[in-house]
DNA sequence: GATGAATGAGCGTTCATTCAT
DNA sequence: GATGAATGAACGCTCATTCAT
């Protein structure tokens, strides 16, 4: 019986050691600077073991994006205000994101490489229509902020933009160092997205 | 006479026309899906000749980037409200920006690219420093801004990404077809990222 | 029967069919007249497949030139007559360097190709410090001659050029068809070069 | 009468310029490391004007040979002791040799190069036949010493490996700095040659 | 005659993927 | 299931040679 047991907790799980290690390698060398077998080395797994988890490079990769997009979905969900203001809800929102990418650099770099690839397109335009709780998230916000006559009147991808794009590029610079994103300047940027959706008064 | 001859013999200078085979290739193809051999191949000349021109890929990579960014240089200077508000010199550079890049779809995704590779970060630091003539504007605006208590309180690269992240994203989203940017479209976005750094008043 | 099995089973090392291809091409061709393609086509493997073995052209080449030093060196401490007089010693050498470079005409080649290019310099420069087996040899009877006052006073170097340059020449006048060396000949050439290192009776 | 002089004298002969480039540039770089382009530039005349004075880089290759072949063979033909003895002679012709590529390393790392190369042995094989006017001299200088019974009894080329290899080995050593041949390490030489050949006493 | 821009075959090397063990 | 040796197409780049001017 322990023995059973043993066996069934055994495998480090061998995906997901290859999804971290695809993680590391891509953001850190680039999405062109990281051969298979180095992943694979990286894993302490045979080549052709990867292969085996995923069908090719482009699914490992699409697969470690994912694996990102879940994580912060799932913070994002965490503790979110559900029943509280629009702008209560984009600042969680917003504060959520800054904090996971300015913690989990190798993720943020990831994340920035994929989106600038050929693979992100299509994903992008697959996320408009089947929502994940992300994408969920952040319709819902749009409705009830137009619903409420809270926010400005634009389509939604354009909402979208003003929300969320400064808040990466400035995630970008604090990684590259041309500037710190303390608490303060992380205010600072959220308020100035917020003033920039928000209705005025 | 002889400058007519000149004019009429001007050769279609083969260097222009290496750089914008490799901006329709790389920004179409992507930048690892558009071999020099292929560069070459749209461009009507054999391979080595490119060689001729350019030091390395990364050279031409690098001019391309260069041109683009001289052309919109030009762009913003060329009709530069200088002597009004920073308000108006605001909306200037977010209207030429959104023009020239609807207008130019290959010239945006090559720029896209191009800061999402190793090749931008030098770029990018060398600009902070050694201000270009796109650099000098931007950070007037954002001196006299300060200066005149017009916006808000926050460090320069901030600044820089409430302003101009969004601009972005919303091109290419248009390009993506996702949203059609026409100028009432034009006008919510600048004037939104214009709200998010001006001082409230 | 485990052993069997292991000799049965042992594969005819593709390392080492590659260092043979290797020997071939680049002496029948040329340094710079066997490309890796070739070499590989030759070895009836692919082309990358060289690069699991070899790290580079160089590393490659390096390797044939071991081969070959090895295979002397060991050729030449077979039956080395240590006991015996200098003069016995160096006899046994001539003629071994003779007889082995006669019988392997490509090892030969190789090595007259080997000892012209950018390889061999620093090669030479780490031998004369770093003795190996075969340096070694020739150090100790050069020591020993001095020593025993029968050979000339004269560097070490000179020593090996008296000693050896006549036989690697002969050897190639051989293997070009000016000459054939017999076993008189071969002699004549042996004894001459002993008659101008030693010392005067 | 002025003009005409100056026109006849005026060609710094250009097909000399390109020669004395090819020399250096080869011999610094080696054979594969002188495109056709550097030696024209070196030359200061543009790439296609190397190819009306030598139909090809093969071509230059052998011209720039010949060049330094017949140069050595004026200067031993200059002050070449014909009626004193062979020995005498001998001495002469290593000498010269020595002085010769100890003042002109370019020259001895040229020839070094090229006879090491898929040129030399062609050429090798006429100048066995074809005499020129070294070879006269080396065979005129082994036939009189056979008759004369003042050298041993051996083939011609191994008359010739026995005499000039040290001398070229040496040469060699001291252009890689493993030792500095000044007049006593040359007469050292010369004379262990002249041992190697002569007849005993 | 002199030039040097243009060419493109050819090189060394990499790496996603397969498959025998 | 796991492995990693083997593959070969593909890449960036070089350079001997040609030829329009």
């Amino acid at each position: 019986m322990f023995i059973l047991k043993k066996d069934f907790m055994k495998k480090p799980d061998k995906r997901d050691v290859i999804l971290q290690s695809a993680l590391r390698l891509l953001a850190e060398q680039g999405f062109h600077g990281a051969p298979m077998a180095r992943i694979a080395e990286h894993a302490e797994v045979g080549t052709g073991t990867i292969y085996r988890y995923f069908e090719n490079r482009d699914v490992l990769i699409l697969a470690v994006h994912r694996m990102i997009r879940d994580e912060l979905t799932a913070i994002l969900l965490a503790h979110y205000p559900k029943e509280q203001s629009v702008k209560a809800c984009f600042f969680h929102i917003g504060h959520c994101i800054i904090d996971y990418f300015i913690q989990n650099p190798l993720k943020f770099q990831y994340n920035e490489q994929f989106f600038n690839s050929p693979y992100s397109n299509e994903i992008r335009r697959n996320e408009l229509t089947k929502a994940t709780g992300q994408q969920d998230l952040f319709q819902e916000l749009y409705r009830k902020g137009l619903a409420d006559h809270i926010i400005k009147t634009m389509p939604m991808v354009i909402f979208f933009d003003l929300a969320f794009a400064p808040i990466v590029w400035a995630v970008r610079d604090h990684h590259l160092g041309f500037v710190v994103i303390d608490k303060a300047i992380s205010n600072t940027i959220v308020s100035a997205c917020w003033d920039s959706i928000k209705r005025y008064p």
